[in-house]
DNA sequence: CTGAAGACCTGCCTGC
DNA sequence: TGCAGGCAGGTCTTCA
């Protein structure tokens, strides 16, 4: 489900929901996501005030007074904000109980999300986080950063970007739709990308990405924001799951090819 | 280093 | 209507 963007469209619904809250109960209807949820989730929750929710990658970050919470939605990961009185929902597997009588539960059909208890200090090199590239929407990140970067690889510019080693948050849906307005193929070895081009991607990254925080994210199939309501940047996907449809720049066919595994769309009149 | 394939799981869609 | 097969936004491991 999520790449950057829907991660931050959550992150912000949650900071507007219960930053500042405290924990007074933690159940665990189902330990077994990706990783066992930590077993002393409970102990290490309960009387702590959540005062800050930031993001990194994909991943969220739930500080609290003494821990961090570090939370990846997988695949079809969702947070609820919802009332204590309110019934357990569908694939939830683990509910925070705040004061005011707000309720976090966070629901997993396919559970490849996880979750783990980090040091407030020092969690950047916990293995999750080690090895991750730079923000896309820092200032840093730029073409002259993505070129110097690039350089070193041999590999397909869409596995690298998919990577995470030289830039985080950049999934399937928006790797396909970054290197389709900056005219690049996704195919072509990253190497063989020109400074010129670097600025061109690096600047397609950044629009893209911004555009579906401001539209709440795109709900391919099933992503829903914290209250439930899809996201609409769907409607403005230029080339993902658009195979067979005309490309609105030259009028040529939209393609679907697996690339390093991942199924990758392109339009073969506009990107070489 | 690179990539392919398989693993983790469930749901949904297609085609027979 | 039912069922098998393929597909899905992410990551990690193993193997060539």
């Amino acid at each position: 489900m999520p790449e950057l963007p829907e991660v931050e469209v959550v992150r912000q619904s949650l900071e507007s929901l219960v930053l500042g809250r405290k924990v007074e109960s933690v159940s665990v209807r189902c330990a077994s996501l990706r990783y066992p949820v930590p077993e002393n989730l409970r102990v290490a929750l309960v009387g702590q005030t959540l005062g800050k929710i930031e993001r990194r990658g994909k991943y969220l970050l739930f500080g609290f007074n003494d821990v961090l919470l570090s939370w990846h939605l997988g695949m079809t990961g969702r947070f609820h904000v919802l009332s204590v009185r309110e019934a357990v929902a569908r694939h939830e597997h683990v509910r925070i109980d705040l004061d005011e009588g707000l309720s976090l539960r966070y629901c997993d059909a396919r559970r490849f999300g996880y979750a783990g208890l980090l040091d407030v200090e020092g969690w950047q090199s916990h293995p999750w986080f080690r090895n991750l590239g730079m923000e896309p929407l820092w200032d840093g990140f730029d073409g002259n950063h993505l070129y110097e970067q690039c350089r070193h690889h041999r590999s397909t510019i869409k596995s690298l970007l998919l990577s995470g080693r030289v830039v985080v948050g950049v999934g399937n849906i928006y790797a396909s739709e970054a290197l389709y307005h900056a005219g690049i193929h996704p195919a072509r070895r990253a190497n063989r990308i020109s400074r010129r081009r670097a600025d061109d991607l690096a600047i397609s990254i950044k629009k893209v990405l911004r555009e579906a925080i401001m539209a709440g994210g795109s709900s391919v199939s099933d992503f829903v924001r914290v209250d439930g309501r899809p996201g609409y940047f769907v409607r403005k996907l230029a080339v993902y799951g658009r195979q067979g449809r005309t490309c609105a720049r030259c009028g040529k066919r939209i393609q679907r090819k697996l690339i390093a595994g991942r199924a990758s769309f392109y339009c073969p009149g506009c990107q070489h």
